[in-house]
DNA sequence: GGCGGGTCCGGTAACGTTTGCATAAAATTT
DNA sequence: AAATTTTATGCAAACGTTACCGGACCCGCC
């Protein structure tokens, strides 16, 4: 059956369509007899208000959205099962986008979400660009936004972000105690938040230990699978590095995969950490040691700090910034 | 800035707010001088139509929704990028669920999604039931829905599907040539299509190479991860399989978990082939080898049909059921 | 000069819902 | 019995948009 509408319980009940939708809402000024056979046959006729009518009528439409580069990244999987968790709980049902790491794209995808007057929004920013402007705009609005893992600059937004300094910092620390003395860092565009923590964490450890930073050894790279590779082979060739750390989901996998091809047959012993929520890490070979986000509770506490500022339960908090701690896994 | 609506621009240029409307749509009945006013006026000010108002009158919403069990399947992931792909081209944005292998979360997505007038809908039917009479319902109404990848059995409907026996039947095939003669077949709940199609396939290269079936090799393990493990443990026992081929796209990697953490120390030569689009298959040791769907491709054409059932570009043709091919990767 | 036709525009209803206001009937008070 | 309050209901507007219908105005034609 489809919709059948508070007019048609109106017609068939012979009374008006205000009274029909006060006997389903309030009990204002309702009859006790009205609104039982109001409510019966709603029951019986398996009445839903018509949610778009009520997004016309309240400018809103009690859900939320979440824009992510790409959800075939184990990251932003798990941090959209946390979302998911939270928000259905809650009664809100999250619709899912992805930017493809494309600006275009984020900016119709924000737009679409706007338009259909979801009540907020959950991004992590694609990495092609950094400007905010585009969101700017609707921040000015009071349209409710956060922030996770890749964050803008700006300190007037929410945002929810992994220790990024202090995993990059364990990931290369392990790699000088275990006695490392030339490590590359491989990471994502340097316009990125994320890329600048884990550099910054990267070189303290160097720092800490008395090892030089050697700019040599970073290497930044863009979307395309083949900047990995190529970055991996022109470090095996001219600086000969013992361990490689990336600083990245995306690239942890491809630079394992571009290593793995061009270091057959080497005998060197060269470690590899990533910076990666990758689920299958243990079952590599040879094994890669992980620098893991807590990406569920990343996104639960999106959701909660987004559904509180849509339900006004944060009067008077400000911008708020939560980071949550990584988990060095080492393998083997 | 928010919403300038037609209104505004009416009250703005002094003109009635149907010949706003029917400036900005058809050239019906307006003046030359008069429409260039309000679409100038229009693209000045940034109106963009309200698409809630819209879907209220029109009764639909020029998007499409999908519903997968999970998305963080890198053959869900992977079919969501093709058909994000079609429809974006024909300007349709995606509206992404998930339902969790779970019958409820499955049911109310769709409630949500058709009561918020999506034009129609693509699925992959959860794994924990057989029951779709929920979406005969929908059905019924004139509601286009394509299924892909896992299929109801009814006849009424249009389907997408990797060609399951084929897959099944090559890998199975492989695996005899490679000399195996013991080998285990770990699968999904029998309920799904792909389940009951890749077991045919899987008995019917026993058959075809004089191998006996023997039910004491066959494992249906549902959902929770330590079902494969389980099932593992107790075949390496009791029945010495000398190969596994495993049915599903996260049973590959569960059991091929299980296996190494069992398999360790044993010195028996035991290959693995798993029905997965697994990204990382060619870089797990001992080396994993595949059945790959064609997730792309599945995900493109599921959503061509959808859209032309749509927008009405099929008349006549009645359902269809499109399979596609798979390719076997061995390794090494 | 009346009339048919064309051009251009405005009013209005409709989509489904909520809500403030008016109003009728009933119940209570005086 | 009249006045007042309470109770229960209906009407209409509003959200943003489109589409049907009707009307004003001008043109040319018999």
């Amino acid at each position: 059956m489809s919709s059948v509408t508070i007019k048609d319980i109106a017609r068939a009940l012979n009374i008006s369509v205000s009274t029909v939708s006060r006997a389903l809402r309030d009990s204002y000024d309702i009859n006790a007899g009205t609104k039982k056979r109001v409510v019966e046959y709603a029951e019986k006729m398996n009445y839903r208000p018509n949610p778009i009518a009520l997004s016309l009528k309240e400018n809103k439409s009690r859900s939320i959205g979440v824009i992510v580069p790409e959800i075939a990244n184990t990251f932003f999987s798990q941090a959209i099962n946390g979302i998911e968790e939270i928000a259905c709980e809650r009664g809100y049902p999250v619709v899912i986008f992805q930017s493809h790491e494309l600006l275009e794209r984020e900016i119709a995808n924000i737009r679409h979400l706007f338009e259909r007057r979801v009540d907020g929004l959950l991004i992590s920013l694609s990495g092609s660009h950094k400007d905010i402007s585009h969101l700017e705009e609707y921040r000015r609005n009071n349209f409710p936004i956060v922030y996770f893992d890749r964050v803008p600059e700006t300190a007037e937004a929410h945002k929810v972000v992994a220790d990024n300094f202090e995993g990059a910092f364990k990931a290369t620390e392990h790699l000088i105690i275990r006695g490392k003395k030339r490590i590359a860092h491989i990471t994502s565009p340097p316009t990125l938040s994320i890329t600048q923590e884990r550099m910054a964490g990267y070189k303290s450890a160097l720092q800490k230990h008395g090892l030089p930073v050697r700019e040599e050894l970073i290497r930044y790279c863009g979307f395309r699978p083949e900047e990995a590779a190529e970055a991996i082979c022109s470090l095996l060739e001219t600086e000969r590095p013992d361990a490689f750390f990336m600083g990245s989901d995306r690239l942890a996998l491809d630079c394992f995969e571009a290593y793995k091809k061009q270091a057959q047959g080497r005998p060197e012993d060269i470690t590899l950490v990533g910076f990666t929520n990758l689920s299958v890490a243990h079952l590599l070979e040879p094994p890669l040691s992980t620098v893991v986000q807590p990406a569920i509770s990343i996104g639960r506490k999106a959701a909660e700090i987004l559904l509180d500022e849509i339900e006004n339960k944060r009067r008077g908090k400000g911008f708020e910034t939560v980071v949550l701690g990584t988990e060095l896994n080492i393998r083997p």
